[in-house]
Formats: C-alpha cells, structure tokens, sequence
DNA sequence: ATCTATAAATGACCGGAAGTCATTTTTCAA
DNA sequence: TTGAAAAATGACTTCCGGTCATTTATAGAT
C-alpha cells in the first residue's frame, strides 16, 4: 500500500472529474483556491501555477475549466458581485430599516464584508476585460444590467428618486466604487510611506465614512435637482 | 563617408547624452515615444522594447532614465495630471466664465482635450503604483496634494461650498473620473458587442455627458447639504 | 594630435509567467 | 477483459521585464 496518504498527493484515484456535476465541483475548487490566494495577497502577484496547485490540480487543468487567468477572476468577481445585489436587495426590503442613514450604514456593512469584491472591482476594467472571451464579458454584464435595473427601481421607490435616478446610481457606484477602494487600500509599503508623510496622511482615505460623504452628497443632489438627470445639454 | 544616412541608424556620433541637460532631453525622447505609442493602442499592449525602438535607442538605455516601465508611465501621467490641473486653475480663475453650467462645460472639454490623460487614470491605482519606487511615487502625490488643496480653495470660492468641499469635490474627482473613462471607454471588441447587444448598449457611456450629470447632482448635494462632510458617523 | 579614464549605450542573457499540447492515466461501456 | 473517450499532466514554447558584462563615444590630460 502507498502509505495511505488520506485524500492527498499521488493518489490520483478517484479525482478525476467525469460527470457534469463533478466538473462543476472540480471548477469551485479552482475558483475557491484562488479566492484563498487572495485574501493572502494581491491579484497581481497570484499566478495561474499557484492556484492550480492551491486547488491540487496541474497548471494545465487549470486551463481545461477557464481560459484565461483573466477569466478565472472575472468569475470570482461576478459570484460576489451578485452576492453583494442580493444583499443589497434584502436590505431594501428589509421593513425595519426606515431612515436614508441606515440604509446606507447597511450598504457600507455589505461593501466592508466584501474586501475582496471591493479589491477585484478595482481591477475590472484595467486589467480582467482585456483578456476574456468577449462572449463571457457579455454574460457578465447582462447579468450585472438585470440587477442594476431592478434594484435601481427597488431603489427609486425606497429613496423616493426621480425615474432613472435609481439605476443611475448603482452605475456611477461601479465607478465610484472601485476608485474609492482603491485610493483606500494602496499596496503595503506605499501605504507605510503615505502615512509616515504628514502632508500626505490625508491620501489614504477611509473607505466607509468617504463613501457616506460621496453618498449623502450625491443623494441629496438627486432630490433637490431631479432634472438634471434630463438634460442632454445645459 | 558611410553613405549619408541622415541623422538615422548606424550613425552614433552625438548620439550620448553627456550633459544634464542632453540626458534631460533624451530622457523627454523615451516620454514622448511611450506617448506616440500610447494614442494607438493601450497601456496593456505596449512593451519597453516597442517604447525604446520608438525613441531611437536600445532597451538597455531606457532602463538607465526610468527604474520600471511603470515608473515611465507614471512620468507620463504625473506630467498630464499637471497640465490638466493648470487648465483647470484657469478655467476657475477666468472672469468669462460665471455660471456653474459654463465653468462644468470646461472642464469637461479639459477632460476631452486629454484622452490619454484619462486612459492613464485608469490603470494608475491598479498598475503603476504596485511597481514605482515609494520615493517616485511620494514625489507625484505630493505635487497632486498641493494642487488639489490650492485648487480646491479656489474651487470652494468660485462654487460657492463649505470649507473643504473642494479639494473633497477634487479628490473625489480623482476616484470617478477613471470610473467613468474606463466605462466609456471599453476594449475595442468588448466596446463592439456591447454596441451590438440591444440590453447593453446602456453599458456604453458618454462620459462627458455622465460626468456632467454627476457633477450637477453632486454639487447640488454639496450646497444644500453641506452639514453631510463633517459627520464622523450619522 | 594622441592617449586615457569615464560613463553612456548596447543587446545577449536571465528568470519567470501565461498558455499549449503530446503523452499518460483514468473511467466506463462493450 | 479490453479499447475508446476524455480528463489530467507537466515539459515546452513564447514573450516580456529587467540585468550586466562589454563596447564605444566623449572630455580632458599630455
């Protein structure tokens, strides 16, 4: 007997994923390792060999369950973004939140239970589109357009907004997102540097409460000038 | 005599940099190559061998002006960033101009004249910053910083905001402007399905006209609610 | 004019990562 | 038991950022 190594190295039996099922099972384990890998460090420095040996599996098969790196993450990326619209939705039907401050505390909680979607929201648009199949983009944006839509409409009704204003906002919010985490969480050694400099300090800003301002701001505009949503050109 | 190549390859003859003043120069040569490369085809797609070729000189070379490549691009931002910010204190300082609907008009155009600008907004945070020396990039904060503060002062003035809406309002600007640049301004095959989807064409933004909707709505919110930036928590 | 020390310029080279594919190995059905 | 199908493998290719021993233009000394 080979020394019964439980479940682990060489044993080969058995891991071979043959039905549907196990192939989905097989392409969650790739995606979960490299989840793990990321709450360790940053996207940029997690390549494809670590993550297929993180999930027990070669290089190459890592390839027969995605295309492309990009690919790999972008799916990361989508499973939580659509995590983060249900619980936003909950939280707009939730009766016990009534006043606009706690709905936002409950949006804040849902971004700051999210590091990780706040993180790969910031490399989205630079990096992940550049090299997936145009075609997988396109699930993932019809995906993300359904939502916005409907939870932009949740919204107006909540907020009492102007028709449009509700989806708009979730749009800028993926632009205003992804900015926002990213003057937050600069790497490590920057980060030291800024908050050693006196006159810099202020670079590094607190992602909850500068989103509150953003928010509250962008809000309270919405109301008072609902029109300019409208006008193609002033 | 070798054939009279004017000026081109093979005749090396004044082609070293000996003085401060030729190295500045030749340093300004790589820029402007990585600029001219830069307007046909993404940050992504361009290689230090391309940028040095372009400029005339061996890839050898390049790396004795610049430490990275992203150090070299982040040169190239720091210089736009400071044009744009010079426009921008113009704008504010020039006495035509008196109504938000025009001083918003110009910045906009700012923005318009300098889509290369934006493009490097983009990939700022997400790439050059992970490998520029701290020192290089404390240098471009700390001008960033100046400018945003004295701006920002003018800004408050001439908008007639609270103190310290300003330079929030700018800083703000810094997070949403690569947002909205990198929605308008997807990957060329991505950006042609999208056009072609009937659900996803709204994916495809302008942005000036989304940036104009969002700078109204926000500075809306700023006069109405100025009481919103100093609450540490609501 | 010639020689020499300096340092700018070069490009072959290195390390490492993404992605490929001929080969191996498992599985299942005949 | 066996053979076809296909999942898994990892050595290999390609390409890029970055290095450094070597080459060579230049300034100044003789």
């Amino acid at each position: 007997m080979t020394h019964g190594q439980q479940s682990s190295r060489q044993d080969r039996s058995g891991r071979r994923a043959v039905s549907a099922d196990l192939k989905d099972r097989r392409r969650s384990e790739i995606l979960a390792a490299a989840l793990r890998l990321l709450s360790e460090r940053p996207y940029a420095a997690i390549t494809m060999s670590e993550v297929a040996a993180a999930a027990g599996v070669a290089k190459g098969t890592s390839y027969l369950y995605f295309p492309t790196r990009e690919a790999l993450f972008l799916q990361l990326l989508a499973e939580h973004y659509l995590g983060w619209f249900d619980a936003f939705d909950a939280q707009l039907q939730a009766s016990a939140v009534t006043n606009l401050d706690g709905w936002i505390d409950g949006l804040l909680q849902d971004f700051a239970r999210r590091p990780l979607l706040l993180q790969l929201m910031g490399v989205l648009h630079a990096v992940l589109e550049h090299n997936v199949p145009v075609a997988e983009v396109l699930v993932f944006k019809r995906q993300l357009a359904q939502r916005v839509t409907a939870s932009g409409a949740a919204l107006e009704q909540r907020l009492q907004l102007s028709p449009g204003a509700g989806s708009r906002l979730l749009l800028w919010l993926q632009a205003i997102v992804p900015g926002l985490a990213q003057m937050a969480a600069p790497p490590a050694p920057l980060r030291a540097a800024l908050l050693a400099a006196p006159d810099l300090s202020g670079f590094v800003i607190d992602f909850s409460a500068e989103l509150r301002r953003l928010l509250l701001a962008l809000i309270a505009g919405l109301r008072t000038c609902p029109e300019t949503l409208h006008d193609p050109r002033a």
